[in-house]
DNA sequence: GAATGTGAAGGTTTTCACAGCA
DNA sequence: TGCTGTGAAAACCTTCACATTC
């Protein structure tokens, strides 16, 4: 609409198809293959050759003609595209059990994304170490966030608490949130807010197991 | 295709609303809310009121025009179609970081998924109690999952190993798994596989952040 | 020959808009 | 009047098919 930069607007399904490419290529990459076509992409995948190609060429490709694409270059050009590219500061949010899982999850430090605060409001926790990084009191939270400048804040606190806690972290400048609490949250249009809901992929699970067997049922 | 017994497919999508619907309706109940429009369910999860229409019509519906839906009997609705009015047997392979907060994790509970076994290769954890299930030795997997008659397995194992313990899963005639390691697994077409990719809502993040950032850029 | 890059076709999902009912 | 239920339109996404390039 604006100036025409000769982008299209990449779409969310491409979005987190980039993921798992960039997931694949890096395997690749240390496995020390050189050059990947989009059919094998795909497979890996469980795409069509035809989507993987739609996907690269949204950003200007460089594939080579009968060869395929360079994966090393392929998986820069995609960390560039999703940010991985640089170091995120997170924050957590909650050291229950999710929250102590994920601080220990070596995959998010992988893809660049280093947690290095907690807060929580637990009197026994404050003040420990908790995998290396001590415990700040959640009445903290605020200055916390803002003195470190905290990128990306990681919730993982009852459902109960979590908007008061949302607000906070808006209030304290953080634009990137995401919520494993089970409840949908409000925050201003300029926040980028997600969910990682759990249990929608156990529903899912259970709703092709319910499905499946009325097929099997019914099919001669 | 074959017998026409009047349903048209579900999409994905509807189906991963149905989830949000039905947590949204679980609250409100508990609210002692009766009747809820199509309009104010949408606000919640940031829908329009069409596409929840839309949705609910796909099982024969029956809001009051007017008035709206009945909660309960929606959510009870809603429940028979995922399959959340039973309760589904699981079991959990690995206790680690991930695996060992979600065997304490009380949503999954919550929507009747109960988590009875846990299997791990850890001789210091095998026979020990973790919240209240004993942890038994991988190596009895296979019978373990078929003398306990496991609906769905969770798998939170490292990458490595994760495609060696499908297959005993497999084998052992379960078929409904959900993949938290970071890895894409082969089953047989039969058998429900889904994952679930952490890093990748993350990503999505960091992706829009970074895209957020050169909007504000180039803005006058 | 082998594989990319891409308009165009085809398919699916979402939104619109309004008839129909409490 | 207020809100559902739903065909039809619009938007979006995926696949096809082929010209193009190495």
């Amino acid at each position: 609409m604006a100036a025409d930069d000769g982008k299209k607007k990449i779409s969310e399904s491409t979005i987190q198809r980039l993921s798992l490419y960039y997931r694949v290529l890096s395997i690749l990459e240390k496995e020390n293959i050189k050059t990947i076509s989009s059919k094998e992409l795909a497979k890996h995948e469980k795409l069509t050759p035809a989507q993987v190609r739609k996907d690269l060429s949204f950003f200007g490709s460089f594939g080579t003609r009968g060869l395929g694409y360079p994966v090393t270059e392929l998986k820069n050009r995609i960390a560039t595209i999703l940010g991985l590219d640089r170091e995120w500061k997170v924050a957590m949010v909650g050291v229950g059990n999710i929250g102590s899982a994920l601080v220990g999850y070596k995959e998010f430090q992988r893809h660049g994304f280093s947690i290095n605060m907690i807060f929580d409001n637990d009197q026994r926790k404050i003040g420990s170490n908790h995998k290396g990084i001590l415990v700040s009191d959640i009445a903290n939270l605020k200055e916390g966030l803002r003195e470190n400048n905290i990128d990306i804040v990681i919730i993982a606190v009852p459902a109960t608490v979590a908007q008061y806690i949302v607000d906070d972290i808006v209030e304290a400048g953080v634009s990137g949130i995401l919520n494993f609490a089970p409840i949908n949250l409000k925050v201003p249009e300029n926040v980028i807010l997600r969910n990682e809901n759990m249990s929608m992929e156990l529903e899912h699970i259970s709703f092709s197991l319910v499905n499946r067997e009325s097929i099997t049922a019914t099919k001669e």
